[in-house]
Formats: C-alpha cells, sequence, structure tokens
DNA sequence: CGAGATGTCGCGTATTTCGCTACGACCGAA
DNA sequence: TTCGGTCGTAGCGAAATACGCGACATCTCG
C-alpha cells in the first residue's frame, strides 16, 4: 500500500502439492508484513530459488517428488547458505523433527496444525527463534534427557548394527540376516533391540519403516 | 449480497488435514453462490452430518486417520443417501479413481490440482456431472480398452486389502491397523495373507517390504 | 586398571504370523 | 435359479518371532 511497506519479510515455499502450495502462499501474502517472493515444487529449482532471491525464510515440505527436503536442507548447509528453515512436514514423528533439525532446520510443524499455529512458527523463525510445537518438543527432549549424545539417527548405530539395518531394509527376516551374516537368531534379535533403542523406534514395524525409508533415501542423507 | 442469493449450494468438507480444511473452506466460502455448511473429520461425524444437513454435495479426503473416506462414499450407497460425493486425493493414480468412481463418487480430484481446477469439479459435481481431469480419466479408459487383464500387482487388491496395505506401507503393526480400522485382529491378518497370496510374497518382510515402497513412491507421480 | 562400548549368545514369556476353516453377502454365468 | 467365485469378516492352533532380561568376552580409552 505505502512505502513503509517496503520492508516485508520475503518468503520461499518449497512444496509440492500445487494446492497447498496456493493455499499456503494466500496465508502469507494476506499478513501484512510478509510477501511470497518464490516457490518450488522440487529441490532444485527450490536451491537455485534460495539462492538467487537469498530470502528471510524458506518454508519446505519434507516430502517433496525426488529427493526429500531434508536434502535441500543438507544442501543450503554445505553451500553456506544462511537461510532459516521452517519444515513443513505430514510425518507427525519426533524422529524427523530431529533430522531436520540435526540438518539445520528452525523449526518442523505438522500440515496437522491450523494456520494460525503456522504464522505463529513462521513469526517465530523470523525472530530467529526455533519453534516446535509442544507435542513433538517434548517428545525430542525426553530422549534427550534419556542421555543422548548429540548424534541422533542412524550415526550412532555401531557397523553391526547398521548392517543388521541395512539388511532390514531389504527386506529381509531376522533369520534370513543371521544366516547371512552367520550370527545367532538371538545375536540378530539383539542388534534389532538395540537399533529400535537408539532410534527410538516402538516396535518392528517402525524398525522396518526405518530401515527400508533409510536405505531407498540413498544412505547418503544422514551423514 | 441480495435476498436472491439465499440459494447457495450447501457444502460439506470431509478432510482431516486442518490447514487444508480451512482453506478449501475459504475458497468455497469466497464464492458467491456456495457455502461450507459443514466440517467433519472422521468418517462417523461426517456420516451424522452429511445425513442431518443434507447438503447438495460433498468434498471428501480419501486418505482420513480411521476407515478411509471410501468407507462413507460405501456408507452412504448402504443407506440410500443421496448425496453427489468430490473425491479429493492426495494418491495420483487411476486406480484410486476407479475404486472411488465405482463406490458411487462423482468426481475425483487431486492435491495438486490448482484450485481453480477444483471450483471447475465442484460445480460439474453440482450440475450433475461426473468430474475427472483428463489425466486421470485417459488412463482409466486406457486400462478398460486394454481389457483389463495385465493386473500388474497392487491393481489386483481389493478396497480393503489396499487399505490394510497402504497401513503397512506407514508402519503400522497388525495391532494398529485392527484398532485404526475397528477390525478383528484376525480380520487383519486375513488381509494380510490375501494380500501376501495376490502379490507373491514370502513373509511379513517382504510384505513390509513392498508396501513401504508402494506408498513411497505412491506419493509421486505414478505409473 | 577399570568403565563403558561392542559383538556375541540364550532363555522364558508375550505377541505375531501363518495356514486353515468358516460363513454370509453379493455377483455373474450357466 | 443354482452354482461358483469374490469379498469382508473372523476364529483357532501351531510355529515363528519379538521382546525384555541377563551374560560374558573383547577391546578401547582415559
Amino acid at each position: 500500500m505505502n512505502t513503509e511497506a517496503l520492508k516485508k519479510f520475503r518468503v520461499v515455499l518449497v512444496e509440492d502439492h500445487p494446492m497447498f502450495r496456493e493455499q499456503l502462499a494466500q496465508l502469507i501474502n494476506k499478513e501484512p508484513g510478509m510477501t511470497v517472493c518464490g516457490e518450488a515444487d522440487n529441490i532444485h529449482d527450490a536451491f537455485q530459488l534460495i539462492e538467487s532471491k537469498a530470502p528471510d525464510i524458506a518454508i519446505v515440505d519434507l516430502t517433496l517428488k525426488g529427493p526429500s527436503g531434508l536434502e535441500l536442507i543438507k544442501n543450503l548447509k554445505a553451500k553456506e547458505i544462511d537461510v532459516p528453515v521452517l519444515v513443513l512436514s505430514m510425518h507427525d514423528e519426533a524422529l524427523y523433527a530431529e533430522r531436520v533439525l540435526k540438518a539445520g532446520a528452525r523449526g518442523y510443524i505438522t500440515k496437522n496444525e491450523v494456520s494460525r499455529e503456522v504464522m505463529t512458527a513462521i513469526c517465530a523463525v523470523l525472530r530467529g527463534d526455533i519453534y516446535l510445537p509442544g507435542r513433538i518438543a517434548s517428545r525430542i527432549l525426553e530422549s534427550v534427557a534419556l542421555g543422548r549424545k548429540s548424534e541422533n539417527g542412524v550415526t550412532q548405530l555401531t557397523d553391526r548394527e547398521l548392517e543388521v539395518f541395512e539388511l532390514i531394509g531389504h527386506g529381509r527376516s531376522t533369520r534370513e540376516i543371521s544366516n547371512q551374516l552367520h550370527l545367532g537368531l538371538s545375536t540378530v534379535d539383539t542388534y534389532r533391540a538395540r537399533i529400535k533403542t537408539k532410534l527410538h523406534l516402538e516396535n518392528s514395524s517402525q524398525l522396518c519403516h526405518e530401515a527400508i525409508r533409510w536405505v531407498s533415501a540413498g544412505q547418503k542423507a544422514s551423514v
């Protein structure tokens, strides 16, 4: 409207559901102090966009077609492009939150939030804060309180554990793994248990789930 | 605006992502000839809502927490509640479109559409037409034309089986699935068995593996 | 040296899987 | 209309697996 409105916060959206992106853009543009300065639906375009526009904040969906938003965050960090990232995810899981935070994101919200929550998060991140909904924050803090030495995720697995983890990710059963690795059944079982502990997984379904995601993500995810 | 606007089309929304629902509601209410007359985030509430309000159209998300939107459509049909349903799905696959159409829905669009496309679909369904984006329509016709013998795997799963398959793909255990779907444990077990047979899978590890592959591939483009 | 991490394994119980059976509803072909 | 097939639902019992606990030998690092 007037000249003083020039100093709006500039936002980049990275989200591959056009409809969702559109509405998110609308939500942001409606806000007097903000404006969407670019949109992308894959990490390649997103990277270039962020590099060229240097926005005040990037809102990134975690599950894009192609490489996930996590990659984008890591790439940005690797290239030392210092833009605060707010992750918008479909997954209501502390595990993902931890990873993206570790990768350098400044906030993690899910698509289950109402838009007010989203604005709150955006503002917090713009202010320089880190934003996490209480539900997820408490789960993360819990695991930290339980004596976690920084390193989250797969990095803290021992060689053997990782080996087993990857075989699980390839759809092998415990028995098959024990044969393939010439180990006792119970040994593999122990590894499974330890992996579950380290990765904060509840049961074997989740273990399987994470292992497969890990494997098909091509390992390059979290070095 | 004026009195003649009284005869607005009344819309019910069934969608469990608050943010998305909110924006969708706004989109509809912004339209002069339409108004949102109710919202629900699960099929139980949705059913009662639709029964009591008798809207001119229901826009239903396919993937809700609990039983899927497909169930809702079937229930409505079973009770002979005759409201046109427009399905809004995350999946860009003819597979789902076919199923919901067969169940009685009058339209199928994905969250990949821009909002104008959504309005187009709503209007078409209100007019009594069946609406399908060309991309999906052609794929359906194609498979019909091909006589349908090809049946590559997942296609031949029944609705229920597919539902279970997807939940497995999200890392849910059999127990969790039975709770979520309000089925007996053994029922879910039967579905697992049938899925394994149809997909030629040896054991639960492979089932899990395939399910997760399917789910994570399903969000992106398709065949 | 001693504490802790790692690789290896077993045991007993709780849970899950798996193969089989079953049954009503529905649907299409004979 | 009857027969055979599919679908959704569910139970049962045996076998397999998961899970929590403990154990012990190395190895490594402070």
